[in-house]
DNA sequence: ACATTTAAGTCAAGCCATTTGACTTAATAG
DNA sequence: CTATTAAGTCAAATGGCTTGACTTAAATGT
């Protein structure tokens, strides 16, 4: 008998398991595919009308997905499309960033439905947490207000900071993340709202936008590069998120690149940060974002020199996801000023070639992410979404007793 | 009714599903743990222990899993311990590299049963792809004279071949892998042999060898860099090999680095073929490789400089896949002479710092292979058994009707 | 018009893998 | 030598998918 080594082995499954991963087919194929009948569902999954049925008639029972007008037009019985009820489920999202955060409540959809934005306090995440969790009781409040329902419907709390996590402290941390990252912020915040909660890096996140309500919606293979005080990318691989053995996949800002002889981190020379830096600016000003969006479009030559050069490792940064990755498309996306995100994406063309130039592509190989600037809260609060509501392998298996 | 435009879904599951794969995750966890009995399964897997029963009586009979010698020594009645059958199952593997071609059989724990090895006539595919043909012949008949039930449990075949695919002939293919490339080699062997037949490349079937014996065992989180006459890397992302979306995953000899101000890809300056070429040999004499095995031996100054320097960008490339996959380790394996192999392994340390040094590592950050020359040839044979016996997403699923 | 064809969707019985709970077996501990 | 602990079996029950026949309802074609 084994009980002191612990077994190393996967989890088995059962016919729970069995229907709980086709329920997730039946949702995701419809998010994917907008309103079908169960005809159609039938024919996509490879199950039996029968089995679609019972299946519609649960999700429909708990208030997931409805009926629509009956189609006419072709031979046969007319169907009845099914479309997912938004306001099906709920879930929250909280963005912490170096000088603010970002709270909001999205629907099964992934459309916002609350939201409130607020600079973190200086005094580190103890004050912090107590900030986000008020912000979090008003959302919850705003959502409650317009969805009564939403109250039994909440999937959790998505959080979402930038990485790496569970690293000592570096001295190169400008931004003071070290003492939110070492700070137990998913227990607390699971413990004052009461909601099953979790973490995240920043780019992951918006990765997670982008394939909810973006441009990589659907794909199953993408780069998400999440352009922001910092930069990193959120990876969709498999047509699951991938966030490494300790949630740190994808932070191509410590990566090192060569520029003029010298080598030095990505995030050093292509960031807002290393942009506030090159304009003499105060990261700690909310007005740097604002400074930076106006040089931009008075097409400020310090600006256009700092371009150039982030520009040439961009393309760099491009070309090395997709000769390791080998994904469908690369995304743009991030929290930047839109005119520089802009500026920054016309910038990186043409290409540097690579792998990705193949004669049978449909997508673009580089697009520009669709979400905006609350895309990491977006995701963040999308995540507990999909983790209820996705096909996944670790859905089918059975939990701890 | 949607029926030209196709309908993106995942496919549903089934009670054949479920049973599929706990049957997969019995047999993982005899091979992750060694012999377990069916009491130490249920706890394992959360299975009952009546379904394992049902499941080991179904392996046993399949000739898959065989009871051990009773073990007592503990309080209650003493427990049979079930182990995996060598000869339950077994597959080839052909690898195909630039001059040279292997060609095994190994049993379902992907230990060698057969071998073969020739060089490649010059004829490129249309001669090559009949003589792996024969070579294939020769290790079946081979395999059925010793093992006679073989035949009836061949998984399948794998073949490995360096990459990249499907992309257009470049100027710099330097060893006519093109040819081979657009030539429909995995029809012509599958049609060849009657067997399923399956392509990777190198890197992807190195680290397959490495996780079925190798350091990768059990491992969920692994970057194998494969070191031959090219370079690059096999992914095990999620405890599955992630292959991307056009198999081209992984080809890190393809990403630009900088040295000494000038950038080239990696394989330009970090590869067997890197050194031929530096020490002025011709890859394409079989002498080639033995001539550096002694000079790697006799200390030759010319292989010590140029290991300085391949050294330099190995170490870059193992922070560069260390920070995008925080995987749990990093192996060098590949298919240089055995001193050469360790000497460049020793050279790469110290490690620059990097997102891997975490306070809580268990494993070392690189660890070098433990597979061997015949590392590709192997991964290439066990990736239809990891295929057909691994707990997979899509092992699940309903399948084409 | 009206029969034919085509397709959506339901019904009820059946199937199959897992589960349940009681039971048997067989060892060690005291 | 009894109590305890644990492995493993037995037989019935459960639950989710499947099967095949059936109903419904529209478009098509003569």
């Amino acid at each position: 008998m084994h009980d002191l080594r612990t077994i190393r082995a996967k989890s088995g499954t059962n016919q729970e398991g069995t229907s709980a991963h086709n329920r997730r087919v039946v949702i995701e194929a419809i998010r994917l595919n907008g309103p079908l009948s169960r005809a159609d569902l039938a024919r996509a999954t490879r199950l039996t009308k029968q089995t679609i049925s019972n299946l519609i008639e649960s999700l429909e029972a708990d208030g997931l997905v409805a009926s629509e007008d009956v189609v006419r037009g072709a031979r046969g019985q007319p169907s009845t499309p099914y479309r997912l009820v938004p306001e099906g489920a709920f879930s929250l999202g909280v963005q912490i960033d170096r000088h603010l955060t970002r709270v909001v409540a999205v629907d099964l959809m992934g459309r916002e439905v609350a939201r409130v934005v607020a600079n973190l306090p200086a005094g580190g995440p103890a004050e912090g947490s107590k900030l986000i969790l008020g912000l979090i009781e008003t959302v919850r409040r705003d959502l409650a207000a317009r969805f009564p329902d939403s109250v039994h419907r909440l999937a959790g709390l998505g959080v979402a900071m930038p990485g790496p996590f569970g690293l000592p402290p570096s001295d190169d941390d400008t931004w003071m993340m070290a003492q939110w990252q070492s700070f137990p912020l998913v227990e607390t915040l699971a413990a004052g709202t009461g909601l099953a909660t979790s973490l995240q890096n920043d780019a992951t996140a918006c990765a997670t936008a982008e394939r909810m309500n973006g441009s990589a919606d659907g794909l199953d293979h993408a780069v998400c590069i999440y352009f922001g005080y910092g930069i990193g990318a959120g990876l969709i691989l498999g047509g699951e998120l991938y966030t490494g053995s300790n949630r740190n996949a994808g932070e191509i800002g410590m990566v090192l690149f060569s520029r003029g002889g010298t080598q030095s981190p990505l995030e050093h020379r292509s960031s807002l940060a290393s942009l506030f830096q090159h304009l003499g600016l105060d990261s700690a000003t909310t007005e740097a974002y604002a400074d930076v969006e106006r040089l931009t479009l008075a097409d400020d030559p310090r600006i256009l020199d700092w371009l150039e050069g982030a520009a040439a490792d961009m393309r760099q940064a491009v070309h090395m996801v997709e000769t390791i990755f080998d994904p469908q498309t690369v995304i743009l996306s991030g929290s930047a000023p839109e005119p520089l995100a802009k500026r920054l994406f016309e910038a990186m063309f043409p290409l540097i070639p690579s792998n990705a130039d193949r004669p049978d592509r449909s997508l673009p190989r580089l697009q520009i992410g669709m979400v905006g600037p609350w895309a990491v809260a977006l995701g963040a609060a999308a995540e507990p979404i999909r983790r209820a509501f996705d096909p996944l392998f670790s859905a089918i298996l059975k939990e701890a007793p």
